[in-house]
DNA sequence: GCCTGTGAAGCTATTCACAGCT
DNA sequence: AGCTGTGAATAGCTTCACAGGC
């Protein structure tokens, strides 16, 4: 019930946890709406796909603790978790690449209510800068460093062609980014401080058709919550 | 060197070893252009990010097997690696859902060169339908079903809004999908021969701003292709 | 020497199963 | 009775390390 004070800190957390974390939140939230103030783990579980023995595992991680009677309290919950992911008022990212799939994510993460948010963008191409798109204003690619120290900002996302990936990926660890969600298919080299997610599409979508194509005669085993 | 035949499929594959594969293919399709006709487990482990043996593990999984001399031949071994995630002529797959997302995912796989296509779009808006995007037809949803099952397509790419990503999924298993990758917030619920592969971009990039914020000071384990 | 192929070991992730609580 | 918290067991994935070949 009281608000988790998880005195030791894992030394080392794997990406899924932090995913499958992320996604309690997103559950929990939804939940609020319904009366009910209390969840037990094979409720969430239903919801997030995972075994109750795994939900339980991953609370335990965070230090927070439930109680038989009624099991998880949703509110502190929540806030156990918003306190272990330490987003309490949202996070910043920054976008390179202007394409269309870089426009896709401006208008996914300018959403009301997203706790995420892209506070600027950047593209080579002199077209795209000085423009607001999406109400996010588009820089041109060698103000990185000065604008990203401005804004204080560590999570970048990359949408450039495979091409200008490395290029880009450099500028970001120049100007002190963090972590890279990268969606160039193109693997980044970056010093071992900086985080790199991969979200090759058409590696996906390769996967899946491979699958697709297995129907019925061999069992799939996979589905690991996105691959984290 | 001999074209590969791989006896004894094994009866389950892990998603992650799929994604590799694509990945190795994808970085021999780009040493084409290089003098070399042969490669080592090491130079490939390189370019792939991933250790050596990994490679080897691999590449024996499908039954592709090297010589110690000249390491593995990059036509023989592409031709492998074609064969057993069958796609010697490409792939179709059909989109629902044209938002952002989906106009990118539509200029993302309409690209020249692409082993994948999409050849067919849906969407609820009446607006959107029986116009050509990106050189993909838009149909409406309700023509789905034999839309789908005219062109004999397997995989689908779902980016509608959380709401109505599991009646989107419906009508497509409805229609004899057999795999989706899932862009949506959304955990859906579908009979167990369909594959899905969840892309969940707003928990990717709370996962990559969870690490961008343990700079340094603890260490980061992750890093796994992409979560397959 | 330096490579591949691979049994065995090591490591990580997930599930089992049960004690303890209410 | 039915839940949580968790040591122990299992399953899955990756690396080690070395035999065998050129």
């Amino acid at each position: 019930m009281i608000k988790a004070r998880f005195t030791k800190t894992p030394s080392t957390i794997s990406s899924k946890i932090v995913g499958r974390l992320s996604l309690y939140r997103r559950l929990l939230n939804e939940m609020l709406r319904a009366p009910s103030a209390g969840v037990y783990s094979h409720e969430l579980a239903i919801l997030a796909k995972v075994s109750p023995a795994q939900v339980r595992r991953d609370l335990m991680l965070i230090g927070y603790s439930g109680t038989p009677a009624k099991g998880y309290d949703i509110y502190s919950l929540l806030e156990s978790i918003n306190d272990f992911l330490h987003t309490p008022q949202g996070q910043k990212a920054v976008l390179v690449g202007i394409g269309h799939l870089g426009r896709a994510m401006l208008s996914h993460f300018m959403q009301p209510g997203s706790r995420l948010s892209v506070v600027a963008a950047f593209d080579v191409d002199p077209c795209k800068v000085n423009r607001v798109i999406h109400s996010c204003h588009c820089h041109p690619i060698e103000d990185m460093e000065p604008v990203i120290g401005r804004l204080g900002v560590r999570a970048g996302i990359l949408t450039v062609p495979a091409g200008q990936a490395q290029d880009a990926a450099d500028r970001l660890v120049r100007a002190g980014i963090q972590g890279i969600l990268n969606f160039a298919p193109a693997r980044l080299h970056v010093p071992p401080h900086v985080f790199v997610q991969d979200n090759d599409i058409t590696m996906s979508l390769e996967v899946v058709a491979f699958f697709a194509r297995m129907n019925a005669s061999e069992r799939v085993v996979a589905n690991d919550l996105q691959g984290n």
